[in-house]
DNA sequence: ATGAAAGCGCTAACAC
DNA sequence: GTGTTAGCGCTTTCAT
């Protein structure tokens, strides 16, 4: 048996053997159905005893574009995105396109040179959580290529965004811990460049209004960060902690919990997001859901708009549901 | 302000802009150092205005190469791949690579699509715990793509692997729970496909030397498995789950909770890997700790081995490290 | 140091 | 229904 290396074999090397041309091998490919169903069979025979695979560079170069759709986002250990990536995977799927996936551990530099190498190599782009500044995302969008923008909105930009109501679920945790009693709650403040945080601190200024009051301690979007800030909090005398999301949120009840320091009697802790372990946590984690299949599939529906040239750029708002769970209480 | 659209600019609009010619604009791009650097200033400034970009695909196919490595996984929401997956990047990112990664979820027939698709994308394949069965395995191999195959031990096959003491490390936890005096165990048993399970099982078998016996109940890899499956281990008798890994050994923590089974007093749980999660449960998780960073950064290095065209295929393992908590403690 | 030109493997007119 | 051929945008000899 000669285990024959090097060049790849190409659909010259095809239409050789099966007796046919180059062009009917490539329609024979592509699915095209004007050719000869004996000949389509006997180079459909061919392409698989050779094992052959069309060279997907020569494919994408031939047809000016590449099938692939980009993801780009802040952190893939975040179920947050995987949710997202799950529902655009399937849409990606059916319309015969893969989904190519870039993490930017939250790196708003490398989240910039990573956004344009997606750009290069896809047929459209989708940039969740972007903490990129307005103007690397204002260039990008000069580009002219498909992209969409998800759990962000900025003002003045040309792409078409899907954005969350992080507002309203914010204020709805505020009237469910002041409805409880709370007076004085501590935030655990997420990445600087995120909007979302932005947004759940103008919600929390807004919660001042039914009579609460909050400091904010820079924290992260990991669990980490939440068990490595949480004793920091116990000093202010808050009855609540309210946290970015719910890794944090998690790390905060797993320190509490180390500590001695009985949630939700003692102190109340809130998520964002309501990731599957939110419920799995004990007690139950009160928290914000965000429908993030839905903000996947729409996400992906528009881009698929975007990438076929139809569709102008609009804002959609998805809303979210408080959940709440048994991380919360009144206070002691 | 013209916006003009369609066609991206080329390398052909720089050199008739920058007045040099294409080779010499390549060249520039390329960092060929033979270039007299006033030209290759003009040319600079020129790209800069164009605001031009090389065309991947069109950079593919002159060059033989993608400049892309794909890492195929069984599942994206397990952290356990997401530590393989970053020091793999980090690495990627070093040779100026990057990476392109698929989800399979858990579909060994996808799977074997999505390979098939990823090698023709990529320079080079990591395939972590593939499910896909061994003659799939061994076609996949055939194909001479540098390819590493991680999580999983597959005899006869040429190709690199790096696989982990899973065997090793589930003894361990028998050991573990043996000297504690658990007689009775159950295990929550994973992915059908999956070598590691098969490891764990043959471990488990060899611990019943020890005085260990145990029945297993098929459950998944999923907290959602674990929590639907962890009811039907009480009516057993056994005094210990042991789960397949620690996101079942999470849902089977939490709904004991729920149903006000205490752990480890009534019954004692332990996981595998030791995803961050392991330790803010509560209790903590018994576990075993994975050591994700080395497999990640041994797969890249192999990787990149076999691309260069150097390196034979060899077996590397890696150790693993059980890591007491709370979730384990004498029978009742 | 620079330019001309031959591919890279495939698609899509365009002829027949 | 099938084959011929001109690109797609870039890299890379090979001259000069």
């Amino acid at each position: 048996m000669t285990t024959s290396r090097r060049r790849r074999t190409t659909i010259g090397d095809v239409a050789r053997a099966s007796g046919a041309s180059i062009s009917t091998v490539s329609r024979v490919l592509n699915g095209v159905a004007t050719v000869d169903p004996t000949l389509a069979e006997r180079v459909r025979r061919t392409i698989a005893e050779l094992g052959y695979r069309p060279n997907a560079a020569a494919q994408g170069l031939a047809r000016g574009r590449s099938g692939t759709i980009g993801v780009l986002v802040p952190d893939l250990a975040n179920p947050y995105f995987h949710d997202m990536l799950k529902a655009l995977s399937v849409l990606a799927r059916t319309n015969g396109q893969r989904v190519l996936v870039m993490d930017s551990v939250e790196d708003p530099y490398e989240e910039r040179e990573l956004a344009e190498d997606l750009v290069r190599h896809s047929d459209g782009v989708l940039l969740c959580s972007p903490r990129m500044p307005h103007s690397d995302l204002d260039a990008l969008a000069r580009r002219g290529h498909p992209m969409v923008v998800a759990n962000r909105v900025v003002p003045g930009l040309g792409l078409h965004t899907i954005t969350v109501d992080f507002y309203g679920g914010m204020l709805a945790v505020c009237a469910h811990l002041a409805g409880l009693g709370h007076r004085e709650v501590v935030y655990l403040s997420g990445p600087e460049s995120s909007w979302a945080n932005t947004e759940r601190l103008r919600a929390l200024e807004a919660a001042e209004e039914f009579g609460l009051s909050f400091s904010t301690i820079p924290c992260g979007s990991t669990a980490e960060s939440g068990y490595e800030t949480a004793p920091t909090v116990l000093g202010l005398g808050a009855s609540a902690v309210v946290s970015y999301n719910d890794f944090v949120a998690l790390g905060a009840l797993a320190r509490f919990t180390d500590l001695g320091v009985r949630v939700p009697e003692e102190i109340s802790v809130t998520g964002f997001d309501d990731i599957a372990m939110a419920r799995y946590a004990s007690p139950g984690l009160t928290t914000v859901a965000v429908p993030r299949d839905l903000l996947g599939r729409l996400s992906g529906e528009a881009l698929a708009r975007q990438m076929q040239g139809s569709g102008e750029p609009e804002t959609e708002a998805v809303a979210v549901e408080l959940q709440v769970r048994g991380s919360t209480a009144p206070p002691a």
